[in-house]
RNA sequence: AGGCCCGUAGCUCAACUGGAAGAGCACCGGACUCCAAAUCCGGGGGUUGGGGGUUCAAAUCCUCCCGGGCCUGCCA
């Protein structure tokens, strides 16, 4: 197979369209950054990248009005400071494209309740509920509308999203053989997004929602960081054969934060069984925050100029926009909906 | 539209016929530990969903409101 290097002019229209949604949290920890986030920066690269935070899969379970702006916000400038880039990529905020939920309903039509009810997801998240909304069951198919949307071929997503994006395939095909080829088969990029795990509960993944103690903020205080590092959980029991879940969590973190000699000296004491914890774990607070460091400055500066952030997504969302409307126009016309279709 | 059940600490729940609101887990501090975990010692935490009423006394009884679950019916 003949490889050909990266066409300069046409490029543009060449690169393939990813599409990822991210919930406004509040606080990204840094299993979302070394989990999500790197590869978003990365894929900037080489790939035409829309990246749209999502509120309106935020409110698929309670929640409260008066601090979901300031959390969207917040999100938007924690995605910059990490290296989105707003020259490259579109960021921009999902309800300020209504687009998004006009082809969510026409999805909706498309999709059998019997899908969605085998979403393993909303089993899982319906159980935590005590209110379970029809939101939280149709969110796979609002997720269909957003990538589809922008004909995005392409979503970078962890292994608990395939099914998703397997129903996202399904729908498009199911639109592009009943009214029109129209959707692109998406991909999944699945990348070898490493899974960091509770510094408190290392059985458990790396979440906000089990509390302060499970999870590192990328844009923490550095006293903070120290100490959920220094009092993370290392052998619950005596050593055995293999490394703990606790331990082989910190050398995880390690890995992706240090440099490589720091990491293969430490796996060498750990091997020889010379290993402290203590250098371990001030190891891995160093050379995360060492790592954590610039960005953190940087979301200082965007913290004062929160105008700035706001710009950008205006000037994502008028983007998003332009493609969004384009495509609906078709959509509407192909299922024979909208003010054009009654046009002689 | 009608009927039944529920709401107590962050979570799961307890509190007899009305009689001083409690436990487990979680959280915080200390001991122990290379650090942690486990264990031990100590600690904080509640307008009992909200308003009104009955009573000497209400988580408990009455009433209205809010929120949630279930059943039946009606309509597009």
């Amino acid at each position: 197979m003949i490889v050909f290097g990266r066409l300069p002019d046409r490029a543009s229209s060449m690169k393939e369209r990813v599409f990822s949604g991210i919930q406004p949290t509040g606080e990204m920890h840094i299993g979302n950054y070394f989990g999500a986030v790197v590869n978003y920066v990365r894929l900037q690269e080489q790939h035409d990248c829309i990246y749209s935070i999502v509120d309106y899969h935020a409110i698929t379970v309670e929640h409260d009005p008066k601090f979901l702006p300031a959390k969207v916000l917040s999100m938007a400038a924690d995605l910059l400071a990490c290296g989105i880039d707003p020259k490259r990529a579109i960021l921009f905020v999902q309800s300020h494209v209504p687009e998004h939920t006009e082809l969510a309903w026409i999805f909706n039509c498309l999709t059998s309740f019997g899908d969605l009810g085998r979403m393993t997801q909303f089993k899982d998240k319906s159980e935590q509920q005590e209110f379970v909304s029809a939101g939280l069951f149709d969110y796979p198919v609002l997720q269909a509308a957003d990538i589809l949307l922008y004909r995005a071929s392409k979503v970078p997503v962890g292994e608990d999203q395939l099914q998703h994006l397997e129903l996202a395939r399904r729908i498009a095909r199911r639109f592009n053989g009943r009214f029109g080829e129209f959707f692109p088969e998406v991909e999944p990029i699945l990348s070898e997004a490493p899974r960091l795990m509770s510094p408190a509960d290392p059985g458990q993944k790396m979440s906000k929602s089990l509390g302060d103690k499970h999870y590192i903020g990328v844009m923490e205080p550095e006293a903070s960081i120290r100490e959920k590092i220094k009092t993370a959980v290392t052998d619950v029991g005596p050593r055995g054969e293999q490394m703990s879940p606790g331990v082989a969590n910190l050398f995880l973190i390690l890995k992706l934060s240090a440099d490589s000699k720091l990491y293969a000296e430490l796996e060498q004491a750990y091997q020889a069984g010379t290993l402290r914890y203590v250098r371990l774990k001030e190891a891995v607070a160093e050379s995360l925050l060492g790592m954590l460091r610039p960005l953190q400055a940087r979301r200082r500066e965007l913290e004062k100029d929160l105008g700035s952030v706001r710009l950008v997504l205006e000037d994502g969302a008028s983007r998003a926009r332009e493609i969004a409307q384009q495509n609906m126009k078709e959509i509407r016309r192909l299922m024979g909906v909208g003010p054009e279709s009654l046009k002689a």
